[in-house]
RNA sequence: GGCCCCUUCGUCUAGCGGUUAGGACGUCGCCCUCUCACGGCGAAAACACGGGUUCGAUUCCCGUAGGGGUCACCA
């Protein structure tokens, strides 16, 4: 059941309507889309589905493009807009008609509505049943009209799934289903259809939520004697607490993941790749290794949940492998008269300690914060009278050094707490607060060289008291 | 409710008839250590339940329970 027996080149697509941001589950079935296309040295496609008008948005539009081109899963031909081809589903609905596959049907929404109220109340499934189905009546002058697709009534239908497996349907539960809208529009199910023939789509990959609708899409197909694509129906991803993403959980736009959450775009593919889908013991995977790799046999059937805390340590991972100055050009804009050469020699040491970017960036300010630095309530208290004492004594030899190094730092601090017959924590700490105003930072000695003389000798002023002994 | 799908540690997963059921995140210890992170070592932690099939089931089949999806002139 490999897909690799298809003859035709493969080409996918991801095909999101523009209702809303890009969330992650949409993020992932692009790239699934993307990286099966790769695999298999196809071709992978970006198709706007903008038949709603009503709901779609070029703000949305812009979201998704965005999205996906910070995620580097662009299509491989720019996108295409399902709109531009409304008359070419006209024109299908048409064939079917003609073809005796679909009908003019006359049934008002309300009537319709109607009935399926009455079914309900009844307690009895509800199935369109449109008197228009076989009618040879003359239709009513100038009565709007929906087109309708005749859906098989007997036997069944399967799908061989290249993830749910062979699912069977009775036809009996396919209903006759709209396919052009009064006002002459395509809905979604002939627009999908259509399209993705024209397209030469040989691998519809997308959510689980479409497993339905796929019956229905091939009745279509069958109808026109196209060439059934290969389904893939990956499970949808849920909240923490197993039931549907919500704006609660992790359903943020990938905007929001990049804009607020300080995620790195490698961080949030990797943990996207690894949800629903595995390669043996493997979890840090580059994208070179996500092509090689990647099969469609290894997605799982069931709804995984979208974990932060994994997100997170990804990230941090990927945080850590990142080029310095891609770093501190990702946040410098966010601190406040930040220094570009002082923050990029710091970075080897901040980007060890961060699991985002809001965490490094947080972790950079004290290098640029003013004096007096503002202490934070725990560092604050680290400043007792013995402690402050103890930086007098360490400001005095500070302040002889000549040379400025982390190496020269390590033996005079050293020194400095070895007179006093404490331990380098006792005097480390003391000075950690002074000169950053916080209980964690880089190691003391990086600190201080990366402040200079001038500005560590004048914090640790700010917080010493000399004593007469 | 009808139909369809799913079910391995808390979470993501490996497993594709015979394993001490593996890895990762998280959690808890210990080590490293000037703090925090990183890293290292270790621990607790799972085959939903009940029937079959089989010499043998986590693995195959059938039920039950639980979860999910879907039932529009939305996609």
């Amino acid at each position: 059941m490999s897909a690799s027996g298809n003859q035709s080149p493969v080409v996918t697509r991801f095909a999101p309507s523009p209702t809303g941001f890009l969330h992650i589950g949409g993020a992932r079935t692009a790239l699934f889309n993307w990286l099966f296309a790769r695999h298999h040295g196809g071709k992978y496609l970006l198709r706007i589905e903008d038949t709603d008008k009503a709901r779609s948005t070029q703000p949305a539009i812009d979201a998704i493009l965005d999205g996906l081109q910070w995620l580097g899963i662009e299509g491989d031909e720019p996108p295409y807009f399902q709109s531009q081809f409304e008359q070419r589903h006209a024109e299908v609905a048409n064939q079917l008609i003609e073809r005796g596959a679909a009908y003019r049907c006359y049934l008002s929404s309300e009537e319709l509505q109607a009935r399926r109220e009455k079914a309900q109340a009844e307690r009895r499934p509800f199935r369109i049943d449109s008197e228009w189905r076989d009618s040879s009546d003359a239709p009513p002058a100038d009565a709007p009209f929906v087109v309708r697709l005749k859906a098989p009534r007997i036997g069944e239908t399967m799908i061989d799934d290249l993830v749910q497996g062979q699912v069977t349907v009775s036809n009996s539960e396919l209903d006759d289903f709209v396919i052009l809208r009064s006002d002459g529009t395509p809905t979604y199910m002939l627009a999908v259809v259509v399209d993705d023939f024209d397209m030469s789509i040989t691998h519809v990959i997308r959510g689980d939520d479409h497993l339905n609708n796929a019956f229905r899409q091939l009745t279509i197909i069958k109808a026109m004697g196209w060439p059934e694509p290969l389904y893939a129906h990956v499970p949808l991803i849920h909240g923490p607490d197993g039931a549907k993403l919500s704006k609660r959980h992790g359903a943020l736009g990938v905007d929001a993941y990049r804009d607020e959450l300080g995620v790195l775009p490698d961080a949030l593919v990797n943990y996207l790749l690894r949800l629903g889908w595995g390669h043996g013991d493997d979890e840090i995977i580059s994208r070179e290794q996500a092509i090689a790799w990647f099969d469609l046999d290894h997605v799982g059937k069931s709804p995984s949940r979208f974990d932060v805390k994994k997100l997170e340590h990804l990230n941090g991972h990927y945080l850590r492998e990142s080029d310095d100055a891609l770093l501190v050009d990702l946040i410098l804009p966010k601190i406040p008269d930040a220094d570009r050469d002082l923050l990029l020699r710091a970075m080897p040491e901040l980007k060890g300690r961060a699991h985002d970017l809001n965490q490094l960036t947080d972790g950079a300010t004290f290098l640029f914060a003013k004096r007096p630095l503002p202490l934070e309530e725990a560092a604050a208290a680290l400043l007792t009278p013995e402690a402050r004492a103890l930086l007098a004594a360490a400001h005095k030899r500070l302040a002889q050094l000549t040379e400025w190094t982390h190496d020269s730092l390590d033996g005079a601090v050293r020194e400095v707490a070895d007179a006093a017959g404490m331990k380098l924590g006792k005097l480390a700490q003391p000075l950690r607060a002074a000169l950053t105003g916080r209980t964690t930072s880089p190691g003391i000695f990086d600190v201080l060289a990366l402040l200079g003389q001038g500005e560590s000798l004048a914090r640790i002023g700010d917080q010493m008291v000399e004593t007469d002994a």
